[in-house]
RNA sequence: GGGGGUGUAGCUCAGUUGGUUAGAGUACCUGCCUGUCACGCAGGAUGCCGUGGGUUCGAGCCCCAUCACUCCCGCCA
C-alpha cells in the first residue's frame, strides 16, 4: 500500500502518529517560510505543512509541486491552534506535518480549475469528463448512483427477485424506437439490434417459471436526445408473475423508499398519491402533473358558452373546450402579454385574462359575462381576489398542452416550488389505444402486450377509444420515472388487441413469433415496470440533466466529445462484415 | 427534419452606433512573504474574436453560408 489512511480519513484521534497519504495536489499556499497544500483524494482534503525546520529536502522539494500532480507524503499528524481550525474540511481540526515528499507522477496545467467555484461549460468537462469527475460533486454523484443501485439490487433480491442478464445482441423489432444495429460477420446481409429495453426477455423469463425478475438493464434507443434523454440509459428493469398491479405499487413503493433511504438518507412517504389519467389530464392537463404545487386547471367550457364571448362560444360550437389556471400573485400587464405570447408559440389562438379584485372580475371582455356567469367563474376556479384568471380556448389537446406548460411555469416565476420535497405520484388508467392523427388510425398507446381493463375487454371490438389499461406510470416532482403494465398472457385477448390496431396474424407472427409461440406453452400471468435509474438518481442528486449522473455521456448529437465516437469504420472492418457505406 | 440560444486569452465572461494598440476575473510563469486554507503583494506572458465568403476606406460587431455545443418541437410503442 502506497499510504496508511485516505485523505478524508485522519481527526484529532490520529493525533502525533505517523502517517502516509496519496492523492493529488489540490491547492498550494506558499508563504516563503512554510508551504500549505492540500493533498486530495476520493475520501477528502488533508492540509499538509512543509516546515524548514521539521524536514529541509521535503519543504525545498514541495516548492516545484503544482495542481493535480500525484504525491505521496509521510508525516506526523498534528493538532491545529483552535483559530486555525478549518471548520470545510472533515480533517480541518489537523494537519500533516510532512518530513518526506514523493512526486508520483506529474501533471499538465489542467484546462479548467477543480474547486467548487467555476464553472466549465459542458463541452470542456466532457472532452476532459476523467478530471471533470475528480470533482467533488462529481465524485459524490457516483457515490449516490452506487449507493442507489446497490440498494435497488439489496431490496429486489429481499423480497425475492433474480438478478438476470439478458442479451445485448438481440432481434430487431419493428415497433418503438429506432434501432441501432449491429451487423453480423457471420451471417452476411443480417443486423443484430441492440435492446431497446429487456421487454420481451423478461417476458420469457415469466413463461420460464422465474417468477420475479429485475436487472438493472442497459437500454438503447437511436432518438434524438435530450437533457434527459441520452442514446444509452439505465433501467431497473423487473417483472413477476401471478401479480396484480397493487403488487406493482406497493413494490416500487417499498423499493424507492430503500433506493431513497440508502443513497441520500431521505425519507419518502408511502403509499404515493394516485391519478387517473383522465383526472391527471382535467386537473393539470398532462400525464405527469407536478405536485409539488396547486396551481389546478378549471373547465369552464360550460360556464362561458353561456356568454357573449365570441371566441369561447365559437370554439366550445366547434366542440372544443376552455379551461383557466388562476395563479395567485402580481401579474403585470407586460407578464400577461409575455404568457399571451407564449401561448400563442404553444400552439393556441392567444390567451384571454381576467383579474380578480374585491369588486368582481376585471379586464377588457368582463364586459361580455353576465354577472351571474362571473360568480360562477369565480366559483368554479375557487379564485380569490388578487389572482388572475387566465383562460385558452381551443382543441382539447391544444387547451391541456398550453395550460399543462403555463402552469409549470407560473409555478416557478411565482417560486410556488418547494424544492426540498420529493412528490411521487402514481398515474393509473390510461386508455389502451390512442388515435394517431397523422396517420388515421389506432395504435398503442403503451405498447401491445398491455393487459386492458378486466370489465373494458367487451369494448375492443365496439369502442376501442374507451378502453382502458392496466398500465400505470410513476411521476416524481413531474418528471416520469417509472413505467409499467400487466401484459396479455391470453393469446385469445391478444389477438383481438392487434386486430384493433390492424396487425394482422402474419404481421405479428413476423415479429414477435417466438413471444406469441411462448406464450402458447402456458404463460403465466405476469406484469412489470421499468424504473428509469438515471433519471432518478439525477433527481435524488438536485439535477434535471441526467448527464450529471452518467460517467461517460455523449452531447445531443449523440457524439462523445471525450473519445470521438462515432467514427469512420475502416475499409477492411467494412469488407468483413460484407457492408458498404453510402454517404451523400 | 423544424425553430431558438451560444461560440472572443487555458477557463468564465465583458466588448457601446462599424473607427486607433481587443479587455476583466481566474488559471499559468517569475519574485517576495513562517499560519494560510478561494492566502496575500509585485511583476510577466497569453488571442486564427468557431470556420469560409461578402458589404465597407475600415468588421469581434453588419449580411450570407457552414461547423460545433445547447434548449425546445417533431421523434422517444
Amino acid at each position: 500500500m502506497l499510504r496508511t489512511h485516505t485523505c478524508g480519513e485522519l481527526t484529532a484521534t490520529h493525533n502525533s502518529q505517523s502517517a502516509t497519504l496519496a492523492g493529488w495536489v489540490h491547492t498550494r499556499r506558499d508563504h516563503g517560510g512554510v508551504h500549505f497544500i492540500h493533498i486530495r483524494d476520493r475520501f477528502g482534503m488533508t492540509q499538509v505543512v512543509f516546515e524548514p525546520s521539521h524536514d529541509q529536502t521535503a519543504y525545498e522539494l514541495a516548492d516545484n509541486l503544482r495542481r493535480e500532480w500525484v504525491i505521496q507524503i509521510t508525516g506526523i499528524v498534528r493538532m491545529r491552534s483552535s483559530d486555525q481550525v478549518n471548520q470545510k474540511l472533515s480533517t480541518g481540526e489537523i494537519e500533516l506535518v510532512a518530513h518526506s515528499l514523493k512526486i508520483l507522477n506529474k501533471s499538465d496545467v489542467p484546462p479548467f480549475t477543480l474547486d467548487e467555484w467555476s464553472e466549465p461549460t459542458e463541452s470542456v468537462r466532457f472532452k476532459y469528463r476523467y478530471l471533470d469527475l475528480r470533482r467533488a460533486e462529481m465524485q459524490r454523484n457516483f457515490q449516490i448512483r452506487h449507493k442507489a443501485a446497490q440498494a435497488a439490487r439489496a431490496h429486489l433480491s429481499e423480497e425475492g427477485f433474480l438478478e438476470i442478464e439478458t442479451p445485448m445482441l438481440v432481434r430487431s423489432t419493428p415497433e418503438g424506437a429506432r434501432d441501432f444495429l449491429v451487423p453480423s460477420r457471420l451471417n452476411p446481409g443480417t443486423c443484430y439490434s441492440l435492446p431497446q429495453s429487456p421487454q420481451l426477455y423478461k417476458q420469457l423469463l415469466m413463461v420460464s417459471g422465474m417468477d420475479r425478475y429485475f436487472q438493472i438493464a442497459r437500454c438503447m434507443r437511436d432518438e434524438d436526445l435530450r437533457s434527459d434523454r441520452q442514446p444509452e440509459f439505465t433501467q431497473i428493469d423487473i417483472e413477476a408473475s401471478f401479480i396484480t398491479e397493487e403488487f406493482i405499487y406497493g413494490l416500487v413503493e417499498r423499493l424507492m423508499q430503500r433506493i431513497f433511504r440508502d443513497a441520500i438518507g431521505f425519507e419518502i412517504a408511502a403509499p404515493f398519491a394516485r391519478l387517473t389519467f383522465a383526472h391527471a389530464m382535467e386537473k393539470y392537463g398532462c400525464d405527469k402533473p407536478d405536485l409539488r404545487y396547486g396551481l389546478e386547471l378549471a373547465d369552464v367550457t360550460d360556464i362561458v358558452k353561456e356568454s357573449d364571448f365570441t371566441v369561447f362560444k365559437s370554439v366550445v360550437a366547434k366542440g372544443g373546450m376552455v379551461k383557466c389556471i388562476n395563479p395567485e400573485g402580481t401579474l403585470t400587464k407586460g407578464d400577461l402579454e409575455t404568457y399571451i405570447e407564449f401561448a400563442k408559440q404553444n400552439g393556441a389562438q392567444g390567451m384571454a385574462w381576467m383579474k380578480v379584485t374585491e369588486a368582481g372580475l376585471e379586464s377588457n371582455i368582463v364586459k361580455y359575462f353576465s354577472p351571474d356567469i362571473q360568480k360562477r367563474l369565480i366559483e368554479r376556479t375557487g379564485a380569490k381576489p388578487g389572482s388572475t384568471l387566465m383562460y385558452i380556448a381551443d382543441r382539447p389537446k391544444v387547451v391541456n398542452e398550453v395550460l399543462s406548460r403555463l402552469r409549470a411555469d407560473l409555478a416557478r416565476k411565482l417560486n410556488l416550488i418547494n424544492t426540498k420535497v420529493f412528490s411521487f405520484a402514481w398515474v393509473t388508467d390510461f386508455p389502451l389505444f390512442e388515435y394517431d392523427e397523422k396517420e388515421k388510425r389506432i395504435g398503442a398507446a403503451h405498447h401491445i402486450f398491455t393487459m386492458p381493463k378486466a370489465e373494458h375487454i367487451d369494448l375492443l371490438e365496439t369502442d376501442p377509444l374507451k378502453v382502458l389499461a392496466q398500465c400505470y406510470d410513476l411521476v416524481l416532482n413531474g418528471i416520469e420515472i417509472a413505467s409499467g403494465s400487466i401484459r396479455i398472457h391470453d393469446p385469445e385477448i391478444q389477438k383481438r388487441v392487434m386486430k384493433v390496431i390492424g396487425v394482422t396474424a402474419e404481421q405479428a407472427e413476423k415479429r414477435f413469433g417466438f413471444l406469441l409461440e411462448a406464450f402458447r406453452y402456458g404463460a403465466p400471468p405476469h406484469g412489470g415496470i421499468a424504473p428509469g435509474f438515471d433519471r432518478i438518481v439525477a433527481l435524488m442528486s438536485g439535477y434535471n440533466d441526467i448527464r450529471e449522473v452518467i460517467a461517460f455521456p455523449k452531447t445531443a448529437s449523440g457524439t462523445s466529445l471525450l473519445d470521438g465516437c462515432p467514427t469512420p469504420a475502416e475499409a477492411e472492418q467494412l469488407r468483413e462484415l460484407h457492408m458498404k457505406f453510402v454517404v451523400q
